[in-house]
DNA sequence: GAAACCGTCAACGAATCGTTGACATGATGC
DNA sequence: GCATCATGTCAACGATTCGTTGACGGTTTC
């Protein structure tokens, strides 16, 4: 039988506290998790387990095994890391996590040829918006926006993303442009559900900040679904430039405020973070600098 | 890929600085050890081995694998070991070593029924008349004579071996019967080729040692063939009892110097040595229960 | 110079692995 | 209270992998 695979996949039965939900994260089979698990207890003679209903418990021996497993497990990690810090190609599996909008838009186009470039290279992206854990989930570059970088993990700028105040045409025309500030009470102002978004917060030139209460009827947890509502002439919304930059230059959207900046809670810069271990990871540092390239000095969408 | 075989594959080449040598050591094809040690070069990213003429050299980065793997495949043991030992169901693989003869003529017998009443358990019994190392050869148990227990090791006394110095009858009818030690100089007297065993140490019954500078024309490094050729009359030897029991009891060998008792270097007493760590383990439990009960209070060629 | 040994590769047969589908059981929800 | 769902386990089938075999080029040794 696999070692590492069973033994993995035990720490996660531990602490799933099920066989069905570690194969649901395994993205495996129940059949195969309770096997791998039979087979283990058959091995070391002795029952992980306490089979009762609905719920494993783990037996003395099982906790016991889980302690070592897991120490064992780190072993292991740390000597692919850090063989894989002294390898000079590219090879593994890269895991790679990004918000959902920008990871559809402007990570995912970079994979192809990333990988072509690199035959022994697969990588994973990871679209979420939750702030993943590096370590818990395995990460091996997060793209993620911050105001301060975080002091466990290397931090390094990729581009900062402009956000915009806009609609469609149609829609200003039914409902009126908003001129200042405090225009934006009698619209339908579409926000992303998650965070402390039912105010925008709007900065003039001189650096005054306008807080504005909106509202909206239709709200959603997914930036695309908020940029085909504004399409649809639905709303107003804030979006990043990387969205909307066709629509603008074809006119399809018609930014609005244009003397205001939006400022959004974490900030306009977009970092890739990664644990010092991999600083030197081959597979990390290309991927690295396709992003540099593509985005530095200016990301596509803003250049002329 | 399978991990960890590979990884204790890598470790063996490492060591014996050659592939070939590692299959050996493996029972296994060279082949397969060139294939993993590539799959793992591959899947790592770094070449292992500097591949010069005839003798493999480990790059710098294959030394840091080397040591990143020994640590974690101690873990991988560790585990194992502290599992099995919770464990209440002998099953795995039981490595017993003794040495040649002893192994051959009093333990082999007992594998056959102690493997029938466990049938998850497998036992290699490995026979060599060097000392074995219990970590570095990776033994369970060693059965093992030796004057003073190693300290590094639970001891446990088994059964005390009796010697005797004997010969055939028509070897005695041509060349006389030696009535004491110095006779011996006058007689082929056969040994054991290694340790210091040109000098016959024998002890009277007050305790007197007489050295005897015995001599031969041949010699063995394997009793079977020393006590062929005593039954075959072509001298005396100093046997245990456990090979001669039968064929003194049938005549077919007669003892000498019945009145002094041969003083072996590693002592007359044997004893089962195994690390602390494994005093627990159920298998290590049930064999040695069946070394004692077959042994004590005595040895079945020594009951009357 | 010949023989032996080494690491590597391709091809074939076999054993293992993973999926699928089904079942019994015990929670969960209306 | 009953239907539904979820969980762990088992058997059977198909595919992938694994290990063996045999051969080759290169290097060391006798």
């Amino acid at each position: 039988m696999n070692w590492l695979p069973a033994w993995d996949c035990f720490v996660r039965v531990a602490e799933g506290g099920s066989m069905a939900a570690a194969a649901r994260t395994l993205g495996c089979t129940r059949a195969q998790v309770s096997k791998q698990m039979a087979e283990l207890e058959r091995r070391l003679g002795a029952r992980l387990f306490e089979r009762s209903s609905r719920r494993l418990a783990l037996t003395p021996a099982g906790e016991v095994f889980r302690q070592h497993a897991l120490r064992a497990l780190e072993a292991v990690d740390s000597t692919e890391l850090a063989v894989r810090n002294l390898g000079d190609r590219p090879c593994g599996t890269l895991r790679v996590s990004a918000t959902v909008a920008f990871g559809r838009h402007c990570v995912a186009p970079l994979l192809p040829e990333v990988a072509a470039a690199h035959p022994e290279l697969e990588i994973e992206l990871i679209l979420t918006d939750r702030v993943v854990d590096l370590v818990g989930d395995n990460i091996d570059l997060a793209l993620r926006m911050t105001r301060l970088p975080p002091d466990d993990a290397v931090a390094r700028r990729i581009v900062s993303l402009r956000r915009v105040v806009c609609a469609a045409p149609d829609y200003l025309a039914r409902r009126g442009r908003p001129c200042q500030p405090l225009d934006l009470l009698q619209h339908q102002c579409l926000s992303y559900v998650l965070g402390d978004n039912k105010r925008w917060v709007l900065i003039d030139g001189e650096g005054v900040e306008t807080v504005v209460p909106v509202r909206s009827r239709i709200h959603f947890n997914n930036i695309d679904c908020i940029f085909d509502a504004v399409r649809a002439g639905h709303g107003i919304a804030i979006l990043p430039t990387y969205l909307c930059h066709r629509e603008l230059a074809a006119g399809a959207l018609q930014t609005v405020l244009d003397d205001y900046e939006p400022d959004i809670v974490f900030g306009r810069d977009l970092y890739a973070c990664y644990t010092p271990s991999r600083v030197r990871l081959p597979k990390l540092r290309v991927f690295l600098d396709a992003l540099l390239g593509h985005f530095q000095p200016l990301p596509p969408w803003e250049r002329i």
